[in-house]
DNA sequence: CCAAAAGTGTTCTCGCTACACCCATGT
DNA sequence: ACATGGGTGTAGCGAGAACACTTTTGG
């Protein structure tokens, strides 16, 4: 990373020298690193994400994403692990982990200049999250209810990018499986599909492209319990992570 | 920003509560936020990138991506803005800037834990570097060329995460034209999309595709100087920003 | 007239859509 | 039997690839 050449603030601020001794001398405030979470996931067919209601200011009572600061000497992503088993109580294996953007507005957060890292949490039939300390309270928000409400800080925007992502990647990777259990049928799969996108697809065509697809898919031996018709075979996750050819949504 | 609901640390570390005081009592060392830069042009037909070598510990003699530290209240995109114009004499108007990622392992830096963001930034035949301080060096280097490099830091990584973004992006966004002047024929365009991609395409069908996509170029009255052959019209870019249908370079 | 680059036309193929149709189960 | 969801077959359409062909310039 960094610091290639000329340090812009390598003659200044001693902070920046050497070894990076932990205090600066000079008055200037430092900047906070922290992640933020958008943890997705499906709720009886409704794309839902996890939000947290403010029990402080500033934003108090606002709902706002899960989040936390970054310890020194902390990965990125291992932060993200912690707030999502802190807040969230879910554990690494339970989701798929992705980082979207970062925002770093000095006017993001009114007490200080704090840059996000935006983590995308992607997991199948997430439980009812625990209320932590400092929260008012915490439940999942399903996409759709959430078109009158404002979120705390620029939570709309980061949420929104996240779910464009989450959409967008459905079509040429196979991130869909990560919605789903271990093993699953077929119309679980295009069910995931059509929740995240939001309209419906051709069960027929939709069967074809997804058990053609390279690696997308690996077929088991047995069915799962019928539902009223022909049972549906059983299938877990391939190994591929690219869709070719990909699935795309265009076709209204 | 965040902090959207417990704090993990907000009742342990003073710096993280109330107002952000500037100066921690605790002994623990602060991360540091930077900007990582790749610039990217395209010089003689090959896709190149903007390196410095560095002319201090650690790595020192090698090649290293542009870069420098955020300041206390600087937006993220102004301060790769300012390390563009400082390490690159590009003024903002010359280049199309877009985040790619973000990098914070802890072991990245030798000298203590920076998250660096990394900014790609494209330009039209950008002039060569000016020689900054603490700089032994700064020149384009052909993708191509970098083979055996080893890049300082993690810059391989990310140099790598951003030259794919591009080849992407080409295809289902108008981004190529960045690459362009102001005024530019479709051959010059087809070019961009052949030197980015390292493959040739059919200069028919391109034309096509190029000329009919909504939205991608405003065609001219006027035609480029002929250079032995029919004479091509000259085009400016279009108000578009996505390629609908987009342009795939999957093909053979 | 010839070479070379800019554009246009044409054919073939392949993937997707729509929808008909058969399969396997519960009631 | 019949309803319901699982899965396959198939005709038609539309976009892309390959390549022939016309246009417009310079030598």
């Amino acid at each position: 990373m960094s610091r290639p050449t000329n340090w812009c603030h390598s003659d200044q601020n001693p902070a920046y020298r050497g070894r990076m001794s932990s205090s600066p001398q000079s008055s200037v405030p430092e900047i906070h690193v922290a992640v933020d979470l958008i943890v997705l996931t499906l709720r009886g067919g409704e794309l839902s994400v996890l939000l947290i209601q403010r029990d402080d200011e500033p934003h108090k009572g606002s709902w706002a994403l899960p989040g936390g600061f970054i310890e020194y000497g902390e990965d990125l992503d291992g932060a993200a692990y912690r707030v999502l088993s802190d807040e969230a109580s879910l554990g690494s294996g339970a989701v798929h982990l992705e980082q979207v953007r970062t925002f770093g507005a000095p006017g993001r957060d009114p007490r200080g200049h704090v840059v996000s890292v935006a983590f995308m949490a992607l997991g199948a039939d997430l439980p009812d999250p625990l209320r932590g300390e400092d929260v008012a309270d915490a439940r999942w928000w399903s996409i759709a209810d959430l078109d009158g409400i404002s979120l705390a800080f620029d939570h709309a925007t980061v949420l929104e990018a996240s779910i464009e992502r989450a959409r967008s990647k459905l079509e040429y990777t196979t991130l869909a499986v990560t919605f789903l259990p271990e093993e699953f049928t077929i119309s679980q799969l295009r069910g995931v599909y059509e929740s995240v996108w939001g309209r419906s697809l051709d069960a027929g065509n939709f069967h074809r492209k997804a058990t053609r697809s390279e690696g997308f898919l690996v077929e088991l031996d047995r069915h799962a319990a019928p539902t009223g018709g022909r049972p549906a075979r059983l299938y877990r996750a391939g190994s591929g992570t690219s869709l070719v050819p990909p699935l795309l949504r265009a076709g209204d």
